[in-house]
RNA sequence: GUGGAUGUAGUUCAGUUGGUUAGAGCACCAGUUUGUGGCACUGGAAGUCGCCGGUUCGAAUCCGGUCAUCCACCCCA
C-alpha cells in the first residue's frame, strides 16, 4: 500500500538540501569566473539525438534509457547525459553566429536504467560544462582548469586527474586496427568481457581489471604512439598549459571514455577509485547533429558522487539553517498580537517563528529550542498591558529588556537576519 | 543483464532449538500544579515483522517465489 521512491532514485529532504544549495553555489561560482552562463534544457528529447550523438554501439544508448512512445506517436527519451542536449539546442538556435567561443554551464539531473550501487543512481545530477569553437589546446588546458579548481573550491583532498588522447577520424582507425590485429593474436586467452568489447570498443579491453587480461596485454600498442601529427602535438599543447598552470598530472592511456563522440582530449578527476568529473573534445558532435562544422569540448560531474566524498572526507561547511526569533504567546489575545509581530519581523527580513500547533508555553520555549532559534520571548497579557518585553538570548541565556516594538527587536537582531538569498 | 549480503516502529537495532499480548536506544507528543528551552523523571502514540504463497496445532523465526535496499561485475558521473 505505501508508496516508496522509483528504485535508483532518492529524496533530497529539507535536512540536508543545504549542502546541495552550498556545493550548487560553489559550482555556479566557479563557472561564473570563468566565463561561462548557464543553460537550461528539457529533461526529455527526441530518442534519435542521443542515437546519433552518443553512439548506437555505447551502453548507455544500448542498454540504459528510459525512453518510450508518447500520446502522439514520437519516441522520447529522458536524457542521460546533458552534451547532446546542448549541443542539439547550440544548433538549433544557430550559436554559432553568437561571438565564439560559446561557453555554458548546467546544473541537471541525467536519467540512466542501471542497476544501482555506490555512486551510482537511475536519476543522478551532473554539473556540466561545455565549449563550443574553440580548437586550440589552450581551450582544453582552461576547461581542465575549471575542473581543478571546482575540486579545489569544495575542499575535496586527494583528488587527481588523468589525461590521455583518443585520436581523431584521421589517426584512430589506423590505431584501432593495429589493436585489433594484436588483441586477435591473444584472444582464446582474454576474458568473456574483453572477447566481447574487441567487436564493440577494443580500446576499453586496455581497461580491464583481469589479472591475465593484463598481462596478456603488456605489450599492446598504445595509442599515444600512434597519434597524427596534429592529435600528438595537440597532446603536447596540453601538457605544457596544465605544467604552467601548476596543474598536476598523469598520462594514462587506459582512460577511454564510454560515449563515442570524444576526439583528441579525454579526462578524469578521481578520487578514491570513483571517478567524480569526466570528459573531453568532441570536434565532429556538432556537425553530426547538423550543425556547421565546430570544435567541442566539456565534462560532467556527479553531484552525488561529489557530496559521497564530500561527506567521506567530512567536509561539512553548510549553510546556518536556523531562525532569528522565536514568539512564545500566552493567551488568546496575545496570540492574535503575535501573529502580527511575526509577520512584521519577517517583512522586516527575519526568520520568525511562533506556535502554529497549540502548545503550551513550555512546549513552546522547548520548540523554539530544537529550531535553533536565537532569540526568544514570551508575550502574555502581562506584556501586552505594560507593553515591555524580556528578549531572550537562547546561546546565553541573557535577557535584553525593552520595549514591544519592531525598533527594538530589530535592534538587538540586527540590521539584517537570515540572508536567504545567498545560502548563509 | 549476472552474482553476493540484507529486509522487524520515523530511525539504529535486539528478538533463544518455531511457542502466549513482538522489544530497547534515539527521535516524536504530552505531563512533572496556566509565565520560560537544554538536564532529569513519568506517561503516550507509533510495526499486517517488505509482500505473496507453502510447511506446521502454532511462523518475525523454516521453505519457495517476488519486490526493495546495499555491495560487486558490465558500464558510467
Amino acid at each position: 500500500m505505501k508508496i516508496s521512491a522509483p528504485k535508483g532514485t532518492h529524496d533530497i529532504l529539507p535536512g540536508e538540501s543545504g549542502k546541495w544549495i552550498w556545493l550548487e553555489n560553489i559550482l555556479r561560482q566557479a563557472a561564473g569566473r570563468y566565463g561561462f552562463s548557464e543553460i537550461r534544457f528539457p529533461a526529455f528529447e527526441h530518442t534519435e539525438l542521443f542515437l546519433r550523438g552518443i553512439g548506437d554501439t555505447t551502453d548507455v544508448v544500448q542498454k540504459e534509457m528510459y525512453t518510450f512512445q508518447d500520446k502522439g506517436g514520437r519516441s522520447i527519451t529522458l536524457r542521460p547525459e546533458g552534451t547532446a542536449s546542448t549541443v542539439r539546442a547550440f544548433v538549433e538556435h544557430g550559436l554559432h553566429t553568437t561571438p565564439m567561443p560559446f561557453k555554458c554551464y548546467y546544473i541537471a539531473p541525467n536519467f540512466r536504467y542501471e542497476n544501482p550501487q555506490k555512486g551510482r543512481l537511475r536519476q543522478h545530477h551532473q554539473f556540466g560544462v561545455e565549449c563550443f569553437g574553440a580548437k586550440e589546446p589552450s581551450a582544453d588546458a582552461e576547461i581542465i582548469a575549471l575542473g581543478n579548481d571546482v575540486m579545489a573550491n569544495t575542499g575535496l583532498q586527494n583528488v587527481s586527474l588523468r589525461i590521455n588522447s583518443v585520436g581523431c577520424p584521421s589517426c584512430r582507425p589506423g590505431y584501432n586496427q593495429k589493436l585489433i590485429k594484436f588483441l586477435e593474436n591473444c584472444r582464446p586467452k582474454l576474458c568473456q568481457d574483453c572477447n566481447n568489447r574487441l567487436s564493440r570498443n577494443p580500446m576499453r579491453i586496455l581497461d580491464c581489471k583481469n589479472e591475465n587480461c593484463r598481462a596478456e596485454i603488456k605489450d599492446a600498442p598504445v595509442g599515444t604512439d600512434s597519434l597524427c601529427d596534429d592529435c600528438s602535438t595537440h597532446m603536447e599543447q596540453l601538457k605544457i598549459y596544465l605544467e604552467y598552470m601548476g596543474i598536476s598530472f598523469d598520462v594514462d592511456p587506459s582512460i577511454v571514455r564510454g560515449l563515442d563522440y570524444y576526439t583528441k582530449t579525454v579526462f578524469e578527476f578521481i578520487n578514491d577509485g570513483i571517478t567524480l568529473c569526466g570528459g573531453g573534445r568532441y570536434d565532429d558532435l556538432v556537425r553530426a547533429l547538423g550543425g556547421p562544422v565546430t570544435p567541442g569540448l566539456g565534462f560532467g560531474c556527479g553531484l552525488e558522487r561529489l557530496l559521497m566524498m564530500l561527506k567521506r572526507q567530512n567536509v561539512t561547511d553548510k549553510p546556518w539553517e536556523g531562525c532569528d526569533i522565536y514568539i512564545a504567546a500566552l493567551g488568546v489575545a496575545a496570540d492574535r498580537h503575535s501573529m502580527r509581530l511575526c509577520n512584521q519581523l519577517r517583512s522586516h527580513g527575519f526568520s520568525a517563528e511562533r506556535d502554529i500547533c497549540g502548545r503550551g508555553l513550555k512546549a513552546q520555549m522547548k520548540h523554539a529550542d530544537k529550531i535553533g532559534a536565537r532569540y526568544t520571548f514570551v508575550l502574555g497579557e502581562h506584556e501586552l498591558t505594560t507593553e515591555k518585553i524580556e528578549l531572550k538570548d537562547m546561546a546565553t541565556g541573557q535577557i535584553h529588556a525593552g520595549n514591544l516594538e519592531i525598533s527594538f527587536l530589530e535592534g538587538i537582531l540586527g540590521n539584517r537576519g537570515r540572508n536567504h538569498s545567498d545560502g548563509g
